[in-house]
DNA sequence: GTCTATAGCATGATAGAC
DNA sequence: GTCTATCATGCTATAGAC
C-alpha cells in the first residue's frame, strides 16, 4: 500500500479515536510507519490531511443519499414520498457503506459521529456544511410526507434523527449492542433507528402532556437545590 | 468574583467552544484576566481545571434526575412509572438547570454535549462513567415501563434519546429552532424531544418494513458506487 | 519520494520574589 | 494569593541532501 494512503488511515483512526487537536503528526507518521515530513510532501499541512480524510469517503456517500431519494421521488410521481423511505435513503448509506469499507470505514464512521457534536475548527466546518445541503434537501423531502409539522418542529425533529445517527456512529465501537461487528447483526442497528425515527417523526405535535401532573415533580424539583 | 470562580467560567466557555485539547492554559487565563500560573496554584493541572468544571454542575443536575425518579416510583407503588415521567425526570432537569444557570449554564450545555460524542481522556472518562450510573438507574425504569422490549433493544433506544438531548446540548446555541434564548420558549425544545422519545420508545420492535421494498433500492444502490 | 536535521514557536508546569 | 521568569518538552512546518 502506498505511503499516502498508510497516511490516511493512520490519521483516520488517530482523529477517530482521540481527536484532531489531541493528535499529533508524530503520532501518525508512526503508525503509517512513515516518516514525519512526509505529511508534509502528500498533503501540505495537518489540517489539509484532514479534508483529504473526509473528501475520500464523503462523497461517494452522500452522492448515494441523493440518488437513493431522488429515485423514491420520481417513483412517487406527484404524491410525497413515503417517510420509510426518506428515512432509508438517509440512514441506510452511512450505515452499509462503513461495513463495505471494513475496519477503515468504523474508524471513519466514530470520526464522523465526532464531528456532529464537535466540529474541528476551520477544517471540519467544510464538512458540516456540505452536510448542511443534504439536510436540506432532505428536510423537503420530510416537509411533505409531514405536511401538518411546522417548519420549526420538522427542523427539530431531523435534528433528533440526526443525532441518532451520529450518536450511534460514535460509540458503535463500545456498545456491542450499537454496532455488533458481524454483516448481519448490523442491520439490527439501523432497524432499531429506523423504526424510533419514524415514530417519532410520526408523533402528533405537542401534546400538552408534559410536564406530567403529578406532585412528585414539584417536591423534587424543590428539593434538588444545589448544596 | 474570586480568581477561581473566574478561572471556571472561562475554562467552561472555551473547552465548550473549542475543545479541551484545543485550548491552552494562556487562552483561559487571559479571558479570565488572572495570571498563567493561578491555574496551577488553584487546580494542580489542566485536567483538575477540567475536571472542577464538571463537578459545579453535574453533581446537582444527576441527584435531581434520581430524586424526581424516586419521587415518581414511590407514588407509583407496585405499578411502573408512565414512560412520560421516566423521560421527563431524565430530560427536564439539565434543560431547566441550563436556564437557571445563565450564560455559564449554556457553555456547560455545549460541553457536555461535546463530551457524549468525544470523550476526553483520561480526565473527562470519570464524567462518562458518573452518567453511566444514572443511565443504568433509569434504564431498569424503562424496563418496567416498556416490559416487552428486549434488553439490547431498550438500551439502544435509551441511547437514541440521549443522543437528542446531547445533540440539542451541543448545537443549541447554533440554531434558533433548537434553542430560542427565551426562557418560555425553552420548553419548546425539551417538549419536542420529550414527544419524539415517548413515541419513539413506545414504537413497536423492529417491524420487518425495512428496506423498503422498491425498485428504486436496487437501482440507487447498484449506481452509487464509487467514482 | 524519502530521509535527516532543525528552525521557530507554543505549550504545561514550576521556582521563587513579593 | 499573585506575579515574573523560565525550564523542558512537544509541536508544525520546512530546507536541503540523497
Amino acid at each position: 500500500m502506498s505511503t499516502k494512503q498508510r497516511l490516511l488511515d493512520a490519521a483516520e483512526q488517530l482523529f477517530a479515536e482521540n481527536g484532531f487537536a489531541a493528535t499529533s503528526l508524530r503520532d501518525i507518521t508512526a503508525l503509517a510507519e512513515a516518516n514525519l515530513a512526509s505529511v508534509n510532501y502528500h498533503f501540505g499541512s495537518k489540517e489539509a490531511l484532514l479534508e483529504a480524510v473526509f473528501d475520500r469517503r464523503l462523497r461517494p456517500l452522500n452522492r448515494e443519499r441523493l440518488e437513493m431519494l431522488d429515485a423514491f421521488e420520481s417513483e412517487a410521481g406527484d404524491n410525497p414520498v413515503e417517510l420509510s423511505k426518506i428515512l432509508w435513503a438517509f440512514l441506510a448509506p452511512p450505515f452499509r457503506r462503513m461495513y463495505e469499507w471494513g475496519e477503515g470505514g468504523r474508524h471513519f464512521q466514530q470520526l464522523v459521529g465526532r464531528i456532529y457534536a464537535a466540529p474541528i475548527r476551520p477544517a471540519g466546518e467544510t464538512f458540516i456544511k456540505q452536510f448542511e445541503l443534504v439536510r436540506i434537501r432532505f428536510q423537503s423531502a420530510f416537509h411533505q410526507a409531514l405536511p401538518h409539522l411546522s417548519t420549526d418542529e420538522l427542523t427539530r425533529r431531523m435534528h433528533h434523527v440526526i443525532a441518532a445517527m451520529a450518536h450511534t456512529m460514535a460509540w458503535g465501537r463500545a456498545f456491542c449492542c450499537l454496532q455488533p461487528t458481524g454483516r448481519p447483526e448490523s442491520d439490527v442497528v439501523l432497524q432499531s433507528i429506523l423504526s424510533f425515527a419514524m415514530a417519532g417523526m410520526r408523533a402528533p405535535e405537542c401534546q400538552p402532556i408534559f410536564p406530567p401532573s403529578s406532585p412528585a415533580v414539584a417536591a423534587a424539583t424543590s428539593s434538588g437545590t444545589d448544596r
